[in-house]
DNA sequence: AGTGCGACCCGAACGC
DNA sequence: TGCGTTCGGGTCGCAC
């Protein structure tokens, strides 16, 4: 499924083939996965051309000449771009470019969504002006997650995942940052020390940008899923492992917050487990 | 405001 | 073997 890393190497291949492309018109499947009007979304887009394209945590923002188009994957949303349009069952929304390419909207789970606004409400009438900020940014630091954090009671593996507050880490790479600064996952989130915030924000910010190099290197096709190749899960320490790479103890799986969380007892010094 | 949980989906994995 | 059930993933919306 994309994580961030794979959304930015979507962004890139997109931003490198659809830049200077108009649309010439917009095919929706399956309308309940655009969250603003459908009708306004097909027609809206006609004529508008594809100025910039960014990415925000995991969200993906089609900058065109009047719009934003925001664009989340979730966990199987896929772009292709082809001079075929082969009519997939699972393809939701397909878009016909001046070029005569189509660019294509592939969801099996129909779970990803898309929003069309004018340029003056993409922080208003999309979620992108709920995202904290991403690891990356310099503004980041121990001050500004203890300020966040401070009330948060809730585990920290679950907080790390509140995109409200960081934006960026997914179920997976919530537990390799919490593997890598040692951190029980089960513990209180306004409870975490100076060291543990800075290892936290330091580890998230190695990760996602390792997984990024990777994610980055293999795109060759374009006649495939755009992006969605990266070789990060090679890389991953302690989610779906089975033994510890650090100490050789079993790992351990329990639920928080209703997510599969991988941690190792021993070098995350879980002394109780809330839930098995 | 913080927290908990169901809803959204459906292929894969699992249980009998 | 075949069938039915459960699960997972990110985010939103609602109830408390």
């Amino acid at each position: 499924m994309p994580e961030l890393p794979e959304v930015e190497t979507v962004k890139n291949v997109l931003k490198k083939n659809l830049l200077g492309l108009k649309v010439k018109s917009v095919d929706v499947n399956y309308s309940d996965m655009i969250k603003t009007n459908v009708d306004d979304f097909k027609k809206n887009l006609i004529g508008e051309e594809f100025i910039d394209i960014k990415r925000l945590g995991k969200w993906l923002i089609f900058e065109t000449t009047n719009y934003y188009l925001v664009s989340h994957l979730r966990m199987e949303g896929k772009y292709y771009y082809s001079d075929t349009y082969n009519h997939d069952l699972h393809e939701h929304v397909v878009f016909y470019l001046s070029n005569n390419y189509y660019l294509r909207y592939k969801d099996v789970r129909k779970f990803g969504v898309m929003f069309l606004v004018t340029k003056d409400k993409l922080y208003t009438d999309t979620p992108i002006g709920k995202l904290g900020m991403e690891p990356f940014n310099k503004d980041l630091d121990i001050n500004y997650l203890k300020e966040k954090y401070k009330t948060k009671r809730l585990p920290i593996k679950t907080v790390l995942l509140d995109q409200e507050i960081m934006t960026g880490l997914g179920n997976i790479y919530a537990d390799e940052v919490l593997f890598k600064s040692r951190i029980n996952p089960f513990k209180k989130a306004m409870l975490l020390n100076d060291s543990e915030l800075s290892n936290v924000i330091e580890n998230s910010r190695i990760i996602l940008q390792d997984a990024i190099a990777l994610g980055g290197t293999t795109i060759r096709s374009y006649t495939s899923s755009l992006g969605v190749t990266g070789s990060y899960q090679d890389k991953l320490l302690v989610h779906t492992k089975k033994v510890c790479p650090i100490c050789g103890d079993a790992i351990k799986v329990s639920k928080i917050g209703g997510r599969s969380t991988y941690y190792c007892v021993n070098c995350q010094d879980v002394k109780e487990a809330i839930n098995e």
